[in-house]
RNA sequence: GGGCGGUUAGCUCAGCUGGUUAGAGCGCCUGCCUUACAAGCAGGAUGUCGGGGGUUCGAAUCCCUCACCGCCCACCA
């Protein structure tokens, strides 16, 4: 018997039950026909890496798009929320290698197609993992949409980009100098470089005048570069140097793998800084960005003494095959002997580690694949300033503004071997490039047929920054495209919006304008835009504010929260601490807390429907279904049946409210305050007297009570059903003793202020009244 | 070097566009196994809202300033 429940809430007894309910019935499956109904409300998950596990972040994302999915939902907005993973190029090759280290053999050994087999082996048991902890946490996504960024379908579409780009002159290949990760031995983008204040040392080296006829002094912190030296560079406006410009310096060291010691000039550049260091600063253009810079202004060879793996590389030199540090201290010593080594002092310094490896930056000369970015970010920057995009919190919209302003070309290509492969053919012939959508029989330029395909894959971010069309069907002008396109919501963390944000904007506003409308009219910016609204969380830390690291050994694990409290529980402690801007100390206490809350609730529906069961037993049966037509309640009604109605009311509609803004915070505490203060500890405890069905003259009395009761329970479980979805969906059924007007309370109306009762003017004051008596005589 | 956020009860945090005795959870104190719930009920204590100055009839809330904490961006050897 449905009204039969255990004395103590048990989430784990109901709530993969639910789950596995909601995933069957396909109940958040949305068709993409259904024109000229209400526009949409459409989001797309942030998908989250294969790489590992599900995290705090993760769990606090998905509660606020699910709140806002089955909100919407219960609204009567066709609600489409898409799922899926991401390949995740560096950080899934990482740990694929890894794993074949563990085994004592490696990617080179196994060869590039056999890793690939590998890394998607790895992505079917991890990315399998990370759906199935989505499925725990109740997502109400429609899992027919499911993607993967690797998928053949997104993989013609990241061709179809990457070649329409190139047609349109917006992509090119040169060799420039690129941030050089020497461990995972590929280039990164400048987003993927974290800086961090070190202290080295910074060291004077003096470089003799060729004539023999004096010296200048340099400043470097990497003096193992000085083996690619090509000039000195001094202020143009630097007295002490002027009359030192354009004479020769003989390069310290140089004679051990050039013969003889290079000569190379001072040169004027305004580059250098004569308050800086000895106001001498050496050229290295294969090494350094401004140097390189340096190099294009004067005409500069550039000069790459290094390999892929840091090491330096030249040949016949004693500095050969040493990794750069060894080389540093082996040319620091060989200075010193030589006399050349004038100080070496303490120096406080940013160095470039790279983001996933950790491996310090190595600046390096090196054929890449670039995006012309300028084109697409004045579209980008045109859409968040024209309003077409809305940011919350407002203040990233400047954070946005600004770097979108101040953007650099993107590097493309990653030297790895899982991900998307570059769709460009080399010809051995002729050495032209042809880029195509399927691999060409010949090359493009002379006919020849030796074409090999590019090694390089993309930058992950490229494919995901194309997500917000591609998974809707983009190049097809499918009906999904048409339909759900822009999406109406993206909610996501500030880590990633430059990497995904920023980039979804560009890539979304210049492929999808060329997009026509389904009425075949011209697509305004307004409707290329990728998304209408951003809202952008906080991170969530641990319970005394400090940031989650493995390092530190504070890592709380969301799915362990869920088996201990409940997903319920955990749901409700995110929501309850989301405040627009803020960080979130995930607190377990608080967690314990809120489980009491559900449990609260739980005991609630046991109290109900003992009452009904007792109603039943004394001849008068309640039809559930049949309490949505009986009349509103009226000013004949009692005093507390008006104002708890009215309160519902109120609640639903500053609920509402709430989460217009992603006040999520305040919405949650609005629907705990109604239904624990309101609810229970005053509605509950007053209509307890009325609820005597053993005495035949209070019978009526008693129904009505018992009525106004269970609607306004039905509609307090509405109420919460978006923040907590599993414990409502158990006791909306039970309420309905497993036969309710609809398959799921997810699918049943949200209150609002007119619906299920309308507000009744005064009674909070008349209520109020009668409160502050029974306070005073407790 | 730019930019942003924070500083409110013992702890973790709310307090949106300035308005009656500043709130929540946890913790603490007192009394209750009242037949929905001890993961509960009733009651209680606790805050010169970081310092200073200003605007206002009125400021935790707006402005200035100082202090401390944190974050983001940036090619200064």
């Amino acid at each position: 018997m449905p009204h039969d429940l255990p004395k103590t809430y048990d989430p784990a007894a109901i709530e993969d039950r639910w789950a596995a309910y909601w995933l069957t019935e396909k109940l958040f499956s949305v068709p993409a026909e259904a024109q000229g109904s209400p526009a949409p409300f459409t989001m797309l998950l942030p998908p989250p890496n294969v790489t590992g596990r599900l995290h705090m972040g993760h769990m606090l994302n998905q509660t606020e798009m699910d709140i806002l999915a089955r909100w919407h939902r219960m609204r009567g907005d066709p609600t489409l929320w898409v799922p899926g993973t991401d390949h995740a190029g560096i950080a899934t090759q990482m740990m694929v290698e890894r794993q074949l280290a563990a085994e004592g053999t490696s990617r080179q050994e196994l060869g590039r197609e056999r890793f690939v087999e590998r890394a998607w082996q790895w992505k079917s048991v991890y990315g399998g993992a990370i759906l199935d902890q989505m499925k725990r946490l109740g997502a109400s996504v429609d899992w027919s949409r499911e993607y993967f960024t690797m998928n053949e379908r997104l993989s013609v579409a990241v061709k179809e980009a990457f070649v329409r780009l190139w047609e349109q002159g917006l992509i090119y290949r040169g060799n420039y100098i690129v941030n050089w990760d020497p461990v995972q031995q590929t280039a990164v983008s400048d987003l993927e470089v974290t800086h961090q204040e070190r202290l080295g040392s910074i060291y004077h080296i003096r470089y003799p005048l060729a004539d023999g006829s004096g010296s200048i002094i340099i400043a470097t912190t990497r003096p193992e570069t000085m083996l690619g030296d090509v000039a000195v560079a001094v202020n143009p406006d630097d007295q002490r140097y002027q009359a030192l410009v354009g004479r020769l310096l003989r390069l310290p060291l140089s004679a051990t793998y050039d013969g003889a010691e290079r000569e190379i000039p001072i040169l004027a550049d305004s580059w250098a800084n004569p308050e800086f260091g000895t106001g001498a600063v050496k050229v290295t253009p294969a090494h350094d960005p401004n140097d390189y810079a340096i190099g294009e202004r004067h005409s500069l060879p550039k000069l790459t003494v290094m390999d892929e793996q840091a090491r330096i590389d030249l040949p016949g030199s004693p500095y050969h095959g040493l990794d750069r540090l060894a080389a540093r201290d082996r040319i620091v010593e060989d200075l010193g002997a030589l006399g050349l080594l004038v100080e070496v002092k303490e120096h406080s310094m940013s160095i470039g580690l790279s983001q996933r490896t950790g491996a310090v930056i190595e600046p390096r000369l090196s054929t890449q694949w670039f995006l012309r970015i300028q084109p697409l970010a004045d579209v980008a920057v045109a859409a968040v300033e024209q309003g077409d995009i809305r940011f919350t919190p407002d203040q990233y919209r400047k954070t946005y503004g600004e770097w979108m302003r101040n953007i650099h070309d993107w590097c493309l290509s990653r030297q790895l071997w899982w991900g998307h492969r570059i769709p460009a053919w080399h010809c051995a012939a002729c050495a032209q490039i042809t880029v195509a959508r399927n691999t060409p029989a010949a090359c493009a330029d002379c006919g020849s047929n030796a074409l090999s395909q590019e090694t390089d894959v993309l930058d992950t971010w490229f494919s995901s920054g194309l997500l917000p069309f591609t998974v809707f069907g983009w190049p097809e002008q499918s009906p999904d495209l048409a339909r759900f396109y822009p999406t109406q919501l993206l909610v996501t963390g500030f880590d990633i919006l430059f990497f995904w944000v920023a980039r979804m904007i560009m890539l979304g506003c210049w492929f999808m304008k060329d997009v026509p409308m389904p009425d075949g009219s011209e697509r305004p910016l307004a409707e290329a835009v990728p998304f209408r609204e951003v809202y952008i969380h906080a991170l969530v830390r641990d319970a005394e504010g400090q940031k989650m690291a493995k390092t530190k050994g504070n890592v709380i694990d969301p799915i362990e929260m869920v088996s201990r409290y409940g997903t319920d529980a955990v749901r409700f402690t995110l929501a309850s601490m989301a405040s627009p801007g803020t960080d979130i100390a995930f607190s377990e206490a608080r967690t314990e807390g809120n489980r009491a809350f559900a449990n609260k609730i739980w005991n609630a529906a046991r109290f109900i429907f003992m009452n009904v069961d007792r109603a039943a037993e004394a001849g008068i049966p309640v039809d559930m279904h049949a309490l949505g037509s009986m009349p509103a309640i009226g000013e004949d009604a009692p005093l507390e049946a008006q104002w708890i109605t009215s309160q519902l009311a109120a609640t639903a509609a500053e609920v509402s409210r709430a989460l217009e803004e992603y006040r999520f915070h305040e919405a949650a505490m609005l629907t705990y305050q109604f239904f624990w203060g309101d609810f229970c500890d005053w509605y509950l405890e007053i209509v307890k007297v009325r609820l005597d069905f053993a005495d035949a003259n209070k019978r009526a009395g008693a129904l009505e009570a018992l009525t106004t009761l269970l609607r306004t329970f039905e509609a307090a479980l509405r109420l919460l059903s978006p923040f907590m979805p599993f414990l409502t969906e158990e006791l909306w059924h039970a309420l309905y003793t497993g036969a309710p007007p609809a398959p799921s309370i997810a699918l049943s109306r949200y209150p609002t202020e007119q619906d299920p009762f309308p507000r009744v003017p005064g009674v909070t004051q008349r209520m109020k009244s009668l409160q502050d008596l029974i306070v005073a005589v407790r």
